[in-house]
DNA sequence: TCGTGTGAACCATTTCACAGCT
DNA sequence: AGCTGTGAAATGGTTCACACGA
């Protein structure tokens, strides 16, 4: 389920600030839904709310994480070592929760050899040798556009079977390798969208979106 | 809607490699979704597709701008110049389709004063100044988390109203702005919660889900 | 009494299927 | 003949409302 990893990160923040029990109604407000959706969504895990007094935080997190897989090694490999997959190494939750940075490659001289966080920068090249000891599950691909397509298939040919594609650009990837992609100029346009309605609105009209959540992105197929 | 910038993105791609017409089937292909949900999507611009023959690409593209609101003036904000935000004033789509960078934000003497892309970074304080005579729409934080929440009030005290979260922090802002987070972790955390599903299936079981389109996020109120 | 868990009602979106235009 | 545009059916997801346990 798509909106598990924003309960979590509401319950880490809560655990945090000291909290140690949440009701469905606290969970939804912070999240911007609805009480009841949020219990829908927590009782698929299993029912480990109590009547009365609602959900030990911390608990729930480490079954969010049992549900997400989180609780398992993930290798990741980084592909394009620019501003953005520098960003993506250090970036908080990238390094965490079950995930790992098991490689970071490029094509560049310049950054090939230099450490970039805890690995060192290696030549796409040998990715496949690599791929043969770590066999990674996730890779990343931070390339330009124009090396993206060339990526997701050097990714595909060592046996990566999902794949997060930060390139602005539609990938040819066989049928049964996942792939996602955020695009930031999408998460932008989307937001244009919504103001020019807002804009475009009468006056006293009821407006058509106010705000969203925390939102992750929805499958499509 | 939620997926138009999908079939603009794939519109482009299409005419860059010389299509000028296309129907719902191919856009559904590319798209990975069914070509009936995409003319129901189209047909709400209006009805500029042709009966046997399909879209004139280049004017699809044309009205889906318009929808999107992207043919207007959109002056971007970004503040926190570290690797991420210097990721997102050189991406494509980012200083394109309507989005200007209008200004650069940080509070880090290291940086401010360096020109990143084609503008100069400011120190925070001045955000207010240049509010006052660009009437900046979007913000976008890349600042740290913890700093997140204070870059939020500022961006709101300006009159900000439409903001784009990278901090993995969990924000407070008037129910009237506009909140779109963009969490890295949470693309790869539903990754796995994929891959796990497929792990776990029992061999012949139909799976869970192969693969996803090109996937903006939904609205989550 | 408070808050979970869940059938049932409700609403939105997706898909089907086909009439109608080119 | 090919492909759009769109009612109608099917599906999936959300919300209500309340019984039940703490």
């Amino acid at each position: 389920m798509v909106r598990l990893p924003v309960y979590q990160r509401i319950l880490t923040e809560l655990l945090r600030s000291g909290a140690s029990t949440v009701s469905s109604e606290q969970l939804a407000t912070l999240a911007r839904m609805n009480a009841a959706k949020v219990r829908k969504d927590l009782s698929l895990l299993g029912s480990f709310g109590t009547r009365g007094t609602g959900y030990d935080a911390a608990f729930l997190v480490s079954q969010i994480d049992r549900a997400l897989g989180v609780d398992r090694d993930w290798p990741v490999v980084i592909v394009g070592i620019g501003n953005l997959g520098r960003a993506l190494v250090n970036s908080e939750g990238f390094s965490s929760r079950g995930f790992r940075v098991a490689g970071l490659f490029d094509v560049s001289p310049a950054v090939i050899g230099e450490q970039v966080g805890p690995v060192t920068v290696r030549h796409l090249d040998q990715l496949g040798e690599m791929a043969r000891t770590e066999r990674p599950a996730i890779g990343v691909i931070a390339a330009p556009a124009s090396a993206a397509q060339e990526v997701a298939e050097a990714l595909v040919g060592v046996g990566v079977r999902s794949i997060l594609n930060f390139a602005p650009r539609v990938l040819n990837v066989p049928a049964d390798v996942m792939l996602r992609y955020v695009d930031l100029s999408i998460e932008l346009q989307v937001m244009s969208f919504y103001q020019s309605r807002q804009a475009d609105e009468v006056e006293g009209d009821v407006p058509l979106m106010r705000s969203v959540g925390l939102s992750p992105s929805p499958e499509m197929g």
